[in-house]
DNA sequence: GTCTATAAGAAGATAGAC
DNA sequence: GTCTATCTTCTTATAGAC
């Protein structure tokens, strides 16, 4: 409705190209590394197309963390599982972002190691830029809010005993973040299952009732 | 012992130097945006010293990193607290680093935020830079051991219930670690101080005996 | 051990042709 | 909208005097 109908390539195509270039770059070289040559590299076009649909490497990077968070949050979906139980523990799957299995989230997000890495990169960015800080705060409290309301619907069926579903939420948020950040950045690489673990064992079933 | 026992400056001393200088002008500056210019700046030298020193800037800042680990283990130190609960409690509240409270740990880690940033950078580096995965992950096996035995140290006193003590102490772990990345990248500062609590609340209280 | 001076390369960004 | 060519700045690292 609001595209031209004609068959002229719509900016937002290259757009799109740019984010899906950058998400790979990212991925391959990391954030410290990545450069606007090193994404142009990505999807066959030169510096010149970067620079002339975002003014700055900074601009560029604060919209892609825009749509990469937007992405992933809009294919989370557990709304069809009715036990409370069983939507949180497929909602902190799905947040692990593919750490704790074999099966990746199918393109362009088939990449959970690597991916895991740069964000956990871009975050410690989120300190000094705003615009990332904005995006990881939107995101977090977008999540958060998932989590409370699964919580409180499983207290509301009596399937969990009266709890504070926000401090929960924060703990299990906290632990996840916590877990994918170890299992990038130690030799251990099962932090982010062993959490999950732990998190099933010592936060979800204390929440079933007696 | 092992030094001249001349007056002429050791070579120990201007390592000190640089390590220091390192600290302050990382927690001004950031991972990503220091240089060695800004190194030097911080302590009167030029950048030709920090390369007669350390080949490499990457050398300088592995070293640096197994500096400031080791610096923040040693000063733990929870070993006169009696009581299980109060000694894994203290031992959170150092490895919070600062971040839940007014004062700070003191010269040269004066700068509990932004250290805590720096430090969330440099684990992003983790990953792709083999000389930081071992610092951390040698830092990880030394805390978490730290408090396995003081879980362990609980049961055994029947304080606390019987409880797979590597388990709890993943979660912990995980959770600030979480804690302390979400406090410095999102908007809602208390992040650490609310994690601090629900561990207390929903982790170390269920560890006491019913 | 520390200095000055500089090499050598890479990066982000822009100008102007098409 | 995309290209080629180039500018400017910053950065690591080295050479050689003191």
């Amino acid at each position: 409705m609001s595209e031209d109908s004609t068959s002229t390539p719509r900016s937002g195509d290259t757009r799109e190209a740019i984010m899906h270039a950058t998400y790979k770059a990212l991925c391959e070289h990391g954030y410290a590394d990545l450069t606007i040559q090193k994404i142009a590299d990505e999807f066959e076009m030169t510096t010149a197309v970067l620079h002339y649909h975002y003014d700055t490497k900074e601009d560029l990077l604060a919209a892609f963390l825009e749509w990469v968070l937007n992405e992933y949050t809009d294919r989370i979906d557990v709304s069809n599982i009715e036990d409370p139980q069983d939507r949180l523990l497929a909602l902190i799957d799905e947040l692990l972002l593919g750490l704790d299995d074999d099966e990746t989230s199918g393109p362009p997000f088939d990449r959970g190691r690597a991916f895991n890495t740069a964000l956990l990169e871009m975050r410690g960015q989120a300190a000094r830029r705003e615009p990332f800080r904005e995006q990881f705060t939107a995101n977090y409290n977008l999540v958060k809010e998932m989590i409370i309301a699964t919580i409180n619907d499983g207290i509301e069926q009596g399937v969990f005993r009266e709890a504070d579903a926000e401090q929960v939420a924060t703990l299990v948020l906290a632990a996840m973040l916590g877990g994918r950040a170890y299992d990038v950045s130690l030799f251990h690489e099962g932090s982010a299952t062993a959490v999950r673990e732990a998190i099933e064992e010592l936060l979800v079933k204390e929440l079933l009732e007696a």
